[in-house]
DNA sequence: CGCCGTTTTCACACTTTCTTAACGCCATGA
DNA sequence: TCATGGCGTTAAGAAAGTGTGAAAACGGCG
């Protein structure tokens, strides 16, 4: 059985969440604000988040980060709001879905069977992308069987290309997962860890391609 | 079914939409002025308004300013030919759209239903027109599944087209939109880059639809 | 303290994108 | 008819972004 945490301030809301979710056969606990919402999920360790981005006080966004420091649970947003921008914050800093308010249970459950799966099987220890393997547990990556000698740092960037394997990954987005946390400015050196992942990589494993402007696309060789 | 206020000084010209409209299952109510299209939006809650700018009294904006403090409810504008600055004024305080007098029931149905169209009820950072897809998060675009190749700014721009597919976006509220928080004026720059956006669309995807004087419209082939 | 692997900074050539300007077209109105 | 204004189109210079090598800064460790 699946525990499940909402964080959401309307009462009602969280009434009705909390009737769909438990006859689906999630324990579930709930929180009206950010604050309350991160101490329960510290204590109780839900499988599954369902958090409102329109909370009072510490900002939907805000909850996000913060629970993101310290653990990996899919969170789903949900949000009465039609900016493309905020849903667009909210999945770069690590949310997993998104529904918007009004919506229908059977969509809600959908969306929380995907978000949970997908993310147990990123936590899968093996990333692979053509000939390239990476060892999330070990940290150790290979090229057709030969082993890849990384620092921490390409380890961790090559990770977040292949996790989007064929697909763009923004430079913010990079730099959020990579340097999370951090104070110094490494939009420059991003160039040059790139330009080392590349060297490493040789001919033989998937390219990096950059897509002008925007970030760049770890593609299958 | 619908509701539709109609604010029109004429007669004649509420009594035509009235027919137009209740034939389509619309359930209509009229004001003569703007004062007492306000009261009548404040009682009825429409659900769409239909608003001459041309109104004895009190203006064709200010009436729009004033449901715009405390309503969301789609606007369409009603206006006569030749008043392009203030159809634009219109558009950017909050009207979603406008015919000109004289219009054809078949265009001025269409426009309704494209403003009355919910925007909060897509989800994820998607945007979709026909064939085309803008994926937010991952700033890809791609037409009938293939990709396409867009720069930054050609993606903001159509991303701001395709966010209001149908209607008509001025010039004024792209470039705000595209270029916020430049000092340069693209005025110029923005026919080039709605040149490349229409090449790169082809006879595929939807169409950039120029209104002279006023702004753009991206209409699904 | 110096060594060494790692990360960051810097400089410069190179590529892609953006802006600017010029010109032609078309519709409108004097 | 010709001027006018807005738009589409094209080309070229300006600006921004990127690849690359090397050197400097950092931190752990003997």
């Amino acid at each position: 059985m699946s525990k499940a945490l909402i964080i959401d301030d309307e009462q009602q809301m969280r009434r009705l969440l909390c009737m769909v979710l438990e006859s689906r056969g999630y324990e579930v606990c709930e929180a009206a604000d950010g604050q309350l919402g991160l101490q329960e999920a510290a204590f109780h360790r839900p499988d599954v988040v369902l958090l409102d981005l329109g909370l009072p006080g510490m900002n939907g966004i805000e909850v996000l980060k913060r629970l993101r420091e310290w653990s990996d649970v899919p969170v789903l947003i949900l949000s009465v709001r039609d900016q493309e921008a905020i849903k667009v914050e909210a999945l770069e800093n690590g949310a997993d879905d998104y529904v918007t308010k009004p919506f229908g249970t059977a969509e809600l459950l959908a969306r929380l069977t995907v978000i949970q799966r997908r993310r147990f099987t990123r936590q899968s220890a093996e990333i692979v992308v053509g000939a390239l393997k990476l060892d999330l547990l070990h940290h150790e990556a290979s090229l057709e069987g030969d082993p890849l000698k990384l620092t921490p740092t390409e380890f961790a960037l090559l990770k977040v290309l292949a996790e989007y394997a064929g697909r763009i990954v923004t430079q913010n987005q990079i730099i959020k997962q990579v340097w999370a946390g951090q104070t110094s400015d490494p939009s420059e050196g991003l160039r040059v860890h790139i330009n080392h992942l590349r060297k490493k990589l040789g001919e033989t494993g998937p390219r990096i391609v950059n897509e002008p402007g925007i970030g760049y696309r770890l593609e299958e060789a």
